[in-house]
DNA sequence: CTATATACTTCGCGTTACGATGTATAACGT
DNA sequence: ACGTTATACATCGTAACGCGAAGTATATAG
């Protein structure tokens, strides 16, 4: 898929994909994978960003020698999910304004 | 509506207001005005974008004094709306995605 | 013993939306 | 007569963002 089509949704993808119980970066890629694929630098980069806005929080585990890093949703970010459901109103009314046809064709 | 959620959408936006009629810059601003805002200094980078992937073409035109730039829609661009339209695909199982409840609490 | 899977990090690049600013004419209000 | 708004397009700089590439390190599978 274009990848600009991709921004904007990723945020909110990746806050759905911990909205009901927290989960690591490893995992979050691979639950995502059926519907959108994203890198990990991509990943990484977008949960510092969520955290840095409070979206979520971090917990550092330690997991078979190897670090993980547990994510979990905060309030904001569950309204920022909410926030997309608005704003995929006016998405729906620019699907419509693209897909229309020709009233004169019709 | 955020930002991001705008690209993507925008080109093929722009294309679709030019899709059944020629038009030009100001009136394309004017058209798209109810679905989407967007700034004239966005429009027309995103008209030459266009134009250099022969998307559209372009005439120019003498009108009171001033110059008009007239935009048509070329098979390119058509085609480019129909991707679009497979993109859409992707797009809704991305939304069901974030807006799907936790079967534990349904 | 080598390759793959797991897990997170950093750097640099290219694309892109937009505000600010500029140029120039016509129409409208007072 | 004069100022404001509408028309119409152009350029520049900035900041955000997705991603490939490369790195570090351990465990497991063939």
């Amino acid at each position: 898929m274009d990848i600009q089509l991709k921004r904007g949704l990723l945020d909110v993808c990746v806050l759905a994909a911990i909205k009901n119980e927290e989960s690591y970066g490893y995992q979050i890629i691979k639950d995502m994978k059926p519907y959108l694929e994203l890198s990990e630098s991509t990943l990484y980069t977008i949960l510092k960003r969520l955290e840095a806005a409070d979206m979520l929080t971090v917990r550092n585990v330690e997991h078979k020698g190897r670090l993980r890093k547990y994510y979990r949703i905060t309030q904001q970010g569950l309204g920022r999910i909410e926030e997309f459901k608005e704003d995929w109103k006016e998405i729906l009314s620019i699907y419509n304004f693209i897909t229309r046809e020709d009233a004169r064709h019709e």
